[in-house]
DNA sequence: ATAGTTGCAAAACATTTGCAAAGTT
DNA sequence: AACTTTGCAAATGTTTTGCAACTAT
């Protein structure tokens, strides 16, 4: 379910907090009050986000957080299997890793929204790449760039109306 | 062949430099002998590099070329369908594209080795996924991330001394 | 002659780091 | 008390931009 994180698999039981808090334990590191509030803020709705998107957004009662400290904990909570990041026109993107099944995207250069999808067929593709090289992998990223539905449609009407002329 | 880039689909029949000329008459660019010298030593060995790499490495009589210059050469040439652009670990990495069969790849995390691979697969499976989603694809990255089999093995010569104590 | 291009330096970004003050265990 | 974390500002690393001088067409 999870890849890449630090404390391998762990079956989802516990609410993204608990296994943050988890995490911290294993790891002698501190739950503060900044990281907390992060870490409600961003499972609070599930969608993806940049850095700049999360400390826009956040709560009256967090904006004095600092951007470091969004950066670290960010790091953390990838670290602790909660979150995965990825690149995205050279900036990190994060979504929900925890409790969240695998998927890859459909990426929009229209619009720069995500869709996700899931294929166990790409699970085993990978499998059988890796084991032709002799691979151990931990990962992958699959993304699938183009224009999405509605961007397509919205295209095509204005098409339409500069034919009319 | 080629995605991503704006000249479509094209038979290789000619030189990277003859498609870069078309791609500069096409456009109403100019050629210099700055993009040209740059053009040839990229096309010069085939191999991943990002900008840093590639202007520590540029040949003596190439030296003088300013960083930007680099920059801007770069996506004329990946605008121009001959080199493919992706980023890693945060900074842009090209390859060729013009002339090169369309591969995927391993990536090792370890020595940052990139390891081609293709898959005629993955390629369906793309098609199939965009389909379901009424999504035009103009292409994909596709990443497998782990450790190599080089890697692999000295790791597990290390600890095979370390077994030894 | 016209418009694109160069090199430089400065700016822009996204992210990281050093550090003193504050907080957690 | 010991050690971690915070917020700030400064530093970093990469890529972009403004601009005057230059150059290809």
């Amino acid at each position: 379910m999870s890849e890449e994180n630090s404390l391998g698999s762990v079956e989802v039981s516990l609410s993204p907090l608990q296994r943050f808090e988890e995490y911290i334990q294993s790891r002698r590191k501190r739950m503060t009050p900044q990281k907390k509030q992060l870490l409600e803020h961003v499972f609070s709705r599930h969608e993806h986000f940049d850095a700049d998107t999360l400390i826009d957004n956040l709560p009256d009662d967090a904006k004095g957080i600092g951007r470091a400290t969004v950066y670290r904990a960010l790091s953390e909570f990838v670290d602790a299997g909660l979150l995965r990041e990825f690149q995205l026109d050279g900036r990190a993107v994060y979504e929900h890793d925890y409790g969240y099944p695998q998927h890859d995207h459909l990426y929009c250069k229209e619009c720069q929204k995500l869709i996700e999808f899931q294929s166990d067929e790409l699970i085993e593709l990978r499998e059988a790449v890796a084991r032709m090289s002799n691979f151990r992998v931990t990962g992958h990223r699959f993304i699938i760039t183009g224009v999405c539905e509605d961007c397509r449609m919205s295209k095509r009407r204005r098409r339409q109306r500069l034919d009319m002329i």
